[in-house]
RNA sequence: GGGCGAUUAGCUCAGUUGGUUAGAGCACCUGCUUUACACGCAGGGGGUCAAUGGUUCGAAUCCAUUAUCGCCCA
């Protein structure tokens, strides 16, 4: 226990009860353990497919065993809350499906790179053992990761939780390849892929990461044969001319037609090498001549089939030159590169050296320089998945929020490529092809064959190589709920709801698990996609482990509690935007949280003995003050935006809409209103009814964002008797606020309006005249307006409380009293007697700036009003508008004229 | 090279079908041991809405061009 800890506890026992109350900020700590506890055994997450309600389901990204919790997660994982917490309590049979995914590279290279430290290799281990050790390392980490996700108050149900390398998800990865494989959609081919000489494994196209980098443009001359005669070849990467088999043109190129169907004499080893033609060429880059390495550049690799010329690889698994390079075998490809440029110099086969900016493709995990490799892959045809997805997008049916991501998905499906599929890994889904030694069959079986389907031989042996781990991801929105066994889960929850997501794997994932859904469940995964933003750092630079600047969120919930961590980051969140925070980013959420705690130990406090209400509904309308028909009416405004948002999915905007209604509405106005004159007087009654239905649909409408707070103040005030709520004992299951119309109150809101604008005018002149805070003063309100006059009577005793007004006098006769200082606002007139404080100089200056401003406003009217175009072609109610307008400036202008001229006499 | 986005107060952002005196939080300044809350209260300063041109009676908002920044794809 930490030794802020200590002070706590030591300073809570030492209090009695009685003095519960006293002064304190809200203490997160304690009560977000004990709901965690509370909720984890009471089963209000385990959805019911039997249940009568509709449907919500989520399935969640599963985090990566590799990873801890940080921001990124947070943020992801506080959105789904949100929603699945926000449906739940709307009524719906809400389901949030959990889990993780094994990672392959990412999981495999960190393992391996612990045994390397231990001076050992996975080839010394066998897979067998490898995989075991690799296992126990993952479960590990997944039970941390999915504790860490726990601890932020995800409403997961935790009962189905999934791993893409279980024995569920295992069988439907092979289901899903051999059904695919049947109808021809899955193939081996040869051909360029993206190697990566680190993990020594393929990557797929998507896993690719392009980088800028400064390079060189080597300008190499290759002989021509028979003749004393060369071509210039430029070239970026001259240790891949070992593997060269032609130099090629542009068909179109007059300079170099002659030597088209010739041959050229590959320097350092000698090869003949045929000049072919090809459109390829561009005649503008280098020197208009390339070298074609069919092995190790997907480019050159087509033009090699177009005119039938040998591949040639040239390295290694590992990066390094095999026996095609001759006397370079066994040096690395950096090493190698340095030595052939070495030696064509010394030569005189380098013509020269350019700067170039060139960019690079590196492995999304180790970042390694990947090469273009020619190997055998396993490959799924993508053209004939994307059709329906594409379909499901131009119909609507799927979503992206914001919209303009779908710009993105609809440009990658357009352009879709088939998908390299085998990864040269162990921890993996072994991919369930089995070959024939005897008779030469390849066969895919769900099942482990032990003797071949053709010939019966049991020599057989399974396919090494493991399936990309997307592979199981894309299937995992079916996966989580039991596919392929018809469920009963599948049944009711599947089409999921919403798929939250970085907008970073739209491809790698998103897309993949629409066309997935399509293919195997005959139905799109989700209808909407949100993209939420990146974390970044108080300098915009994004959070990553390398830099160091990242933010642990276990350290900010024991800091601030996990219900301020997922206030603030949503607040900061613009929406489809990156959030930058820092350290004190998370202040925002504990305020506002320790706001509403306060305003509610307030009212407790002025709760006479034995009160209690009913917030199951809304109170009465009969007999209700001005104060509690208005929080009632801006309360229905709240709800109704704050719903508004939410379908929109615009997260941020609803919880600021909370933010600004419970703070200032509530907490600034309200509380203020119903505050009785002196201390320790009980609250009347009736606004006591309104002030705890408010709190309690602020609670509720609070539940998603911060669950821990609102559970536990929703409980300890049901616990003291003072709220009843019905049966339920939990806000998860709602009832969701909902807005009632008859309580909408203009008339109301209104009349709290003048009587802001006059307690705002008060206010302001009483600072600007530096009177005391504590002393009181008379007011002097002239009003134009009889009705006005009446409001302002009738709740004087506001004016007391809120801005020490002592007397009130209100007329339209009311005259500016001697040494006042004055304020005009839209249809009165505000005067204060300041005696003794009154500061001619520093009213004059006040009244002056005033009056410029207002000058400034009516010019612009009066202009725009003098316009006959705009008189003649704006809606009659903006015409009427500008006017009222204009009368009200030239009258507050007037007012302003006359207090003035009346400070001359003094 | 192609695509997508951003540019509004010192900072981070709202401003949803064009009509407000362009808002909030943080930061800043002034005052406050006010009957819950200093994790607070009250008041205040601060913006020619990136630039230019256009459409319109009217533009932060729509269109075009430019500039700067970011992301994705090649």
């Amino acid at each position: 226990m930490s030794k802020q800890a200590d002070k706590t506890s030591e300073s809570t026992d030492s209090q009695t009860d009685s003095q519960a109350l006293t002064a304190k900020p809200y203490d997160p700590h304690e009560v977000e353990e004990r709901w965690l506890d509370s909720w984890e055994k009471s089963e209000y997450f385990h959805g019911d497919p039997q249940s009568s309600k509709d449907p919500y389901s989520i399935v969640i990204p599963p985090p990566n065993v590799t990873d801890i919790l940080h921001l990124g997660h947070a943020l992801n994982n506080a959105i789904q809350d949100i929603l699945i917490r926000k449906h739940r309590m709307s009524g719906y049979e809400a389901n949030w499906f959990p889990g993780a995914d094994h990672a392959g590279i990412a999981t495999q290279v960190m393992v391996e790179k612990k045994l390397h430290k231990e001076g050992k290799t996975r080839r010394e281990l066998g897979r067998k053992k490898f995989l075991e050790l690799t296992r126990g390392w993952a479960d590990t980490n997944k039970e941390k990761i999915l504790g860490q996700l726990r601890r932020i108050g995800c409403s997961c149900d935790w009962q189905r939780t999934a791993f893409t390398l279980d024995e569920s998800r295992s069988l439907a990865v092979r289901e899903a390849f051999v059904r695919l494989y049947d109808k021809g959609l899955i193939y081996r081919g040869n051909r360029i892929v993206n190697w990566c000489p680190s993990c020594q494994t393929s990557l797929s196209d998507d896993e690719v990461e392009h980088i800028d980098k400064s390079g060189s443009l080597w300008y190499i001359h290759y002989k021509i044969a028979g003749v004393e005669e060369y071509l210039t070849v430029a070239t970026t990467r001259p240790e891949t001319m070992l593997g060269d088999t032609a130099l090629a043109v542009n068909p179109s190129d007059p300079r170099f037609s002659k030597y088209v169907g010739k041959s050229a004499i590959l320097p350092l080893l000698d090869r003949e090498i045929p000049i072919v033609a090809d459109e390829y060429v561009d005649a503008e880059f280098g020197t208009g001549v390339v070298k074609i390495t069919p092995a190790h550049d997907p480019n050159d690799f087509e033009v090699g089939k177009r005119h039938e010329l040998p591949s040639i690889n040239v390295l290694t698994h590992d990066g390094h030159i095999n026996e095609n390079g001759g006397r370079f075998k066994g040096l690395d490809r950096y090493e190698a590169r340095k030595q052939i440029i070495a030696e064509l110099e010394k030569r005189h086969q380098l013509e020269k050296t350019e700067d170039h900016a060139l960019n690079v493709g590196t492995c999304y995990r180790c970042h390694t320089v990947v090469e273009p490799y020619l190997s055998d892959q396993w490959f799924v045809k993508m053209g004939p998945l994307a059709k329906p997805a594409l379909e499901a997008f131009h119909e609507k049916k799927l979503r992206f929020h914001p919209e303009y991501w779908g710009k993105t998905y609809l440009h990658w499906m357009d352009n879709i490529r088939d998908w390299c599929i085998s990864r040269q890994l162990w921890w993996g889904h072994r991919i369930p092809i089995f070959y024939c030694d005897d008779c030469s069959e390849v066969s895919a079986s769900v099942d482990v064959l032990s003797a071949c389907p053709k010939c019966d031989s049991t020599n057989i042996r399974q396919e090494e190589d493991v399936l990309d781990t997307w592979f199981s991801s894309w299937l995992w929105p079916m996966t989580t709920m039991g596919w392929p066994a018809k469920t009963p889960e599948l049944e009711f929850f599947y089409p999921t709801k919403v798929l939250v997501t970085g907008s970073e794997i739209i491809f790698l994932w998103v897309a993949r698990m629409v066309m997935a859904g399509y293919e195997f469940q005959g139905e799109l995964p989700f209808n909407d996609v949100y993209i939420h933003g990146t974390v970044r750092d108080d300098k915009g630079v994004k959070m990553s482990k390398s830099l160091g600047n990242g933010i642990d969120p276990l350290e900010v919930i024991e800091q601030y509690g996990a219900d301020s961590l997922r206030v603030s980051m949503i607040l900061a969140t613009p929406d489809g935007q990156d959030p930058w925070l820092s350290k004190n980013s998370f202040e925002l959420g504990r305020n506002f949280i320790n706001k509403i705690f306060q305003s509610s130990r307030f009212l407790q406090m002025r709760t006479p003995e034995g009160f209690s209400c009913d917030v199951s509904s809304a109170p009465a309308k009969a007999g209700l003050a001005l104060p509690d028909r208005w929080i009632l009416s801006k309360l229905q405004s709240a709800i109704e935006n704050i719903e508004k948002s939410f379908n929109s999915f615009r997260l941020s905007a609803a919880l600021k809409e909370l933010y600004d209604f419970a703070w200032n509405d509530f907490c600034s106005w309200y509380i203020e209103l119903i505050k009785p004159d002196t201390q320790n007087t009980p609250i009347q009654e009736q606004s006591l009814r309104v002030a705890y239905y408010a709190l309690d649909s602020i609670l509720r409408l609070m539940h998603p964002f911060a669950p821990f707070f609102s559970e536990e103040l929703s409980t300890r005030l049901r616990d003291a008797g003072i709220t009843k709520t019905g049966d339920r004992q939990t806000l998860s299951f709602g009832p969701w606020p909902k807005t009632d119309s008859s309580l909408t109150d203009d008339t109301a809101e209104a009349s709290l309006n003048s009587i802001k604008a006059v307690v705002d005018g008060v206010r302001s002149l009483r600072a600007e005249m530096n009177v005391p805070p504590g002393k009181t003063c008379d007011l002097y309100v002239k009003v134009s307006d009889e009705s006005y006059g009446k409001t302002l009577e009738e709740y004087h005793s506001y004016f007391r409380s809120l801005v020490k007004v002592e007397n009130l006098t209100v007329g339209p006769a009311v005259k500016k009293p001697p040494l006042s200082a004055s304020v005009v606002v839209t249809g009165a007139e505000i005067f204060v007697p300041l005696e003794g404080l009154i500061d001619v100089e520093k009213e004059r200056s006040r009244l002056e700036k005033e009056l410029d401003k207002l000058k400034g406003l009516l010019d612009r009217l009066r202009r725009k009003l003098a316009n006959a175009d705009f008189l003649k072609n704006a809606p009659d109610t903006i015409v009427a508008l500008e006017k009222t307008k204009q009368s009200d400036l030239e009258d507050r202008i007037a007012k302003l004229d006359s207090n003035l001229e009346q400070l001359t006499g003094w």
